[in-house]
DNA sequence: TGATATGTTATCTT
DNA sequence: CAAGATAACATATC
């Protein structure tokens, strides 16, 4: 699934795309992946006027017209995909994409909408894990403030900041830590990994024990990564493709991510693979400490 | 062929 | 409360 690089570029290119488009249609086939009762669902979306596109975490959130707020997460496989009336795909973005996408809708296609110039926005999921809520504002502010902490590359995300997360949850590996959302917003399994390693710091390590020189180069490497993700447009280890049918190119940046068993980019030394706090996790035993 | 892993996260069980 | 397992579901890979 796309992590906060990733959705950020989906986000600003269904901004370009979708901007004052009106939904003119919306066809749900799988009616779990939204918050109300199909037909209702569809008779708040219909004839609304998409007034803009943001990010939090890795959440898509479209404002409309008529004060409802769409929150679109994609989780692991969801995909968005926004084709013009001619067929041509100007965004595509989320899952790895291994389908024919001149073929749309396909079997994976869940969600689908059309707007009154005949485009479509296409929300495809494989595993259906993916979700397209209707919220109003003070819903949407008490979920947001509820679930997630603050965004990585905010002014707010200081390096007091980050100490201040960390002494929160003292006892945690800093890798469980940096994937929590409570804590931080938006970083998932690789940049997880990859900023660890840019660190130098081993996953396993206990928060509290993370020396105060680490945590600063911890702090500036989470930002320096999604940084340079967001400019070339997301990873995705697979095939992503971003919002033009371009492939992420963060794929070639990434020093330790699906690495395992190949040579440290520093050291040379084997790439380790464990699991941790249940997810896979990617790290040079050598490099880091 | 069968077991295992997959970029997420909410909800259980221990 | 915390850590760990499981579940939601489909596919790819070993």
């Amino acid at each position: 699934m796309p992590e906060l690089p990733e959705v950020e570029t989906i986000k600003r290119d269904l901004l370009k795309n979708l901007k004052n488009k009106t939904i003119k249609d919306i066809k749900i086939k799988v009616p779990k992946m939204v918050n109300f009762r199909v037909k209702k669902f569809q008779s708040l979306v219909k004839g609304a006027k998409i007034k803009n596109i943001t990010r939090r975490a890795k959440l898509l959130i479209f404002e409309l017209s008529n004060d409802w707020y769409l929150l679109v997460h994609l989780k692991l496989t969801g995909q968005l995909i926004y084709r013009e009336k001619n067929g041509i795909l100007k965004a595509v973005g989320g899952h790895p994409i291994k389908q024919d996408l001149t073929k749309l809708p396909n079997k994976f296609s869940h969600v689908v909408f059309t707007f009154s110039d005949n485009s479509h926005l296409f929300f495809n999921d494989v595993r259906k894990f993916g979700y397209a809520k209707l919220l109003k504002k003070e819903e949407l502010d008490e979920l947001l403030k509820k679930n997630y902490g603050p965004e990585p590359l905010s002014q707010e995300f200081s390096l007091n900041k980050f100490k201040e997360i960390l002494k929160k949850r003292p006892n945690w590996k800093i890798k469980q830590l940096l994937l929590d959302q409570k804590l931080i917003a938006g970083i998932g399994n690789i940049y997880a990994d990859e900023s660890l390693f840019c660190a130098r710091i081993d996953p396993r390590r206990i928060a509290s024990k993370v020396k105060e020189s680490e945590i600063k180069k911890l702090h500036a490497c989470i930002k320096k990564i999604l940084k340079l993700s967001i400019a070339k447009r997301g990873t995705s280890a697979n095939n992503y493709v971003d919002a033009y049918g371009r492939q992420g190119s963060m794929v070639p940046c990434l020093k330790v991510y699906g690495s395992h068993k190949k040579p440290c980019r520093k050291c040379k030394a084997e790439i380790s693979k464990i699991k941790l706090a249940g997810r896979g996790t990617h790290f040079c035993g050598r490099c880091q400490k």
